[in-house]
DNA sequence: CTAGGGTTAG
């Protein structure tokens, strides 16, 4: 019998379904099946095996159950993704008068961490607290990640601070949450605070840091955690290779995501929908198509994140036709539903195609409620084609959707502007003053040589200012000859025409550019990065910059890459 | 029987 118990635990643990169920005919025919260690032996493996059903039903029919069963079919639950089956099953572990543990606490808390349910998590830890458990180190660690999952980050941090037995894993639930929460540059922080405290790096950790590289776009700090994944062995690791792609990706580096994806050793569906993604993201619409045929070719089933990616893909291309194909047929060609992203893809790349009356349509018969994303994705679109009465439909139901988001207010004034509408640009500001509405500033930024230069709209308070505005004067002239015209359209100032023109000199991101070419080599690639959409007229000037001085011009916008090279743009000019 | 990692438009 405890030759049997452990072949089930060797079955659990490489998910060997069909010996697994053999072993457990085994058991009934020798009649030894009521042991509580066989019982729990068999829940597990069939949980790890992805037979739920079946844990369960061993589970039902045991005659006896003690703590250890409660936690394995809890266990079970959480393991196939059924988290609320396992958090109610806490409750009726204390009316069956089992007790808990520290297994189960930790359980329950991961269960806690997927559901993202903040008052359960205060419980529990209260609990663990009172009963003594909270000393323990499965417990902690589970505690910070599901204060992390809740985004409860002072709470987490805490613990954190608090507890004397931090190890790996609760570094990286740390580092995890800030990542998460958008502070990437303290998880990074925390990694080094890790290393000096002697802990190695696993899979794991390196896998969350190049998660945190990436929503910060630090192309130098990933390429130092790549090398911390060569240096440990971990590139045959699946998750980190996963992450390098997607890192490498949203560095603006499709060329490093390309190779970190051939090195994948299984390349599953996450590892091409970032790939797609990633191609997607830089303009690259038409590869993304050819890896995405590619990957149907390999046999690998495309998930609703991928056709995400892939309508993306049709869209920064300009590929109508394509897109609605995929997009009317998701069901018959892949076999799941279309979501609420797949319509606000479509309608975002009608309404970009100049189809608005099209887009109108989908939003008016699509089955979900249209949400934020789907009004703004018109009203965008409402601002390319000048389209004042979309405009201004998509506008108020964002401001009742969306009341605390800026962009509203100035995409409509906007639009207002492009047609003159200046009495309407006018009350647009009255509004945005009354409801005390703040529009983002611009903010660009450019690393050069290990420092971070940072400007804003008008800028002059850089030691360079003086060196940068004469290259902008200098520009402005061969840009002219060229045949630019300065787009002053998108200029929401009631002012005259050369006046908006100088003020659209001196955008945020020109500045950057500007300043990179005066302090990097002749030939080197500028890679800017701006935390607004990059203007018209900015994205207009950067394509002549870009022929004019044979420079390649990388910016990444709070959208999306645009490279721009030889006098055109990556984008296409379609984003 | 228990803890940490990867892909989603605007």
């Amino acid at each position: 019998m405890f030759t049997l118990s452990s072949a089930l635990k060797a079955c659990a643990g490489i998910g060997l379904k069909e010996l697994g169920r053999q072993l457990h005919c085994n058991l009934i025919k020798l009649n030894v099946g009521s042991d509580p260690f066989v019982h729990v032996g068999l829940i597990d493996m069939y949980s790890k095996s992805g037979l739920m059903n079946d844990a369960r039903m061993v589970f039902n029919l045991m005659p006896d159950k003690d703590l250890i069963a409660w936690n394995a079919v809890m266990s079970a639950h959480s393991q196939n993704g059924e988290d609320m089956e396992a958090l109610l099953l806490f409750p009726l572990m204390h009316e069956a008068g089992v007790g808990f543990n520290q297994t189960t606490l930790s359980t329950v808390l991961k269960s806690v961490a997927s559901l993202q349910v903040n008052y359960v998590c205060k419980q529990i830890h209260a609990l663990s607290a009172k009963s003594g458990f909270e000393s323990d180190r499965y417990v902690v660690n589970s505690l910070i990640d599901a204060y992390g999952k809740c985004a409860l980050l002072e709470d987490a941090t805490r613990i954190f601070r608090e507890c004397l037995i931090v190890d790996l894993v609760g570094f990286t639930s740390m580092i995890t949450a800030y990542s998460q929460s958008g502070q990437g540059e303290e998880a990074l922080k925390l990694y080094l605070e890790m290393l000096d405290r002697g802990i190695e790096p696993d899979p794991y950790v390196c896998s969350s840091l190049l998660n945190a590289c990436a929503n910060l776009s630090a192309y130098e700090q990933g390429k130092q955690v790549h090398v911390h994944v060569l240096k440990h062995g971990f590139m045959y690791d699946n998750f980190a290779g996963n992450s390098l792609v997607n890192m490498y990706a949203k560095c603006g580096s499709i060329d490093d995501a390309e190779r970190a994806f051939s090195s994948i050793p299984e390349r599953g569906i996450v590892s091409w929908s970032a790939m797609i993604g990633g191609l997607a993201q830089h303009g690259h619409g038409k590869e993304a198509l050819r890896v995405f045929n590619q990957m149907l070719k390999y046999g690998v089933s495309p998930n609703q994140i991928t056709l995400v990616s892939v309508l993306c893909a049709c869209n920064h291309a300009g590929l109508v036709t394509e897109a609605q194909k995929y997009f009317r047929s998701m069901k018959e060609l892949f076999g799941f539903e279309r979501m609420q992203e797949h319509y606000a893809c479509m309608i975002d790349l009608l309404g970009r195609a100049g189809r608005l009356d099209e887009a109108m349509e989908l939003v008016n018969t699509m089955p979900f409620q249209a949400d934020g994303s789907v009004w703004g994705a018109l009203l965008g679109a409402a601002r390319i084609h000048k389209n004042v009465e979309i405009g201004q439909r998509a506008a108020e139901m964002l401001l009742i959707l969306e009341p605390e988001k800026s962009g509203t207010h100035v995409l409509l004034a906007n639009i207002y502007a492009s047609v003159g509408m200046w009495n309407n640009v006018a009350k647009m500001r009255r509004l945005m003053k009354d409801c005390n509405v703040k529009k983002e500033p611009g903010v660009s930024w450019i690393e050069v040589k290990d420092k971070i230069y940072t400007f804003i709209a008008g800028d002059r308070s850089h030691v360079r200012s003086e060196e940068i505005y004469a290259k902008l004067d200098e520009l402005s002239e061969r840009l002219s000859k060229a045949g630019y015209i300065p787009k002053v359209e998108f200029d929401l100032h009631d002012v005259e025409r050369d006046e908006k023109e100088k003020l659209l000199y001196h955008h945020s991101e020109k500045l950057a550019v500007a300043f990179g070419l005066i302090a990097t080599p002749a030939g080197a690639p500028i890679r800017v990065k701006k935390n607004l959409r990059v203007c018209m007229d900015c994205h207009t000037a950067f394509k002549f910059i870009s022929k004019i001085v044979s420079r390649e011009i990388i910016l990444r916008d709070i959208n999306r890459y645009h490279h721009f090279k030889d006098g055109s743009c990556s984008c296409g000019d379609y984003w």
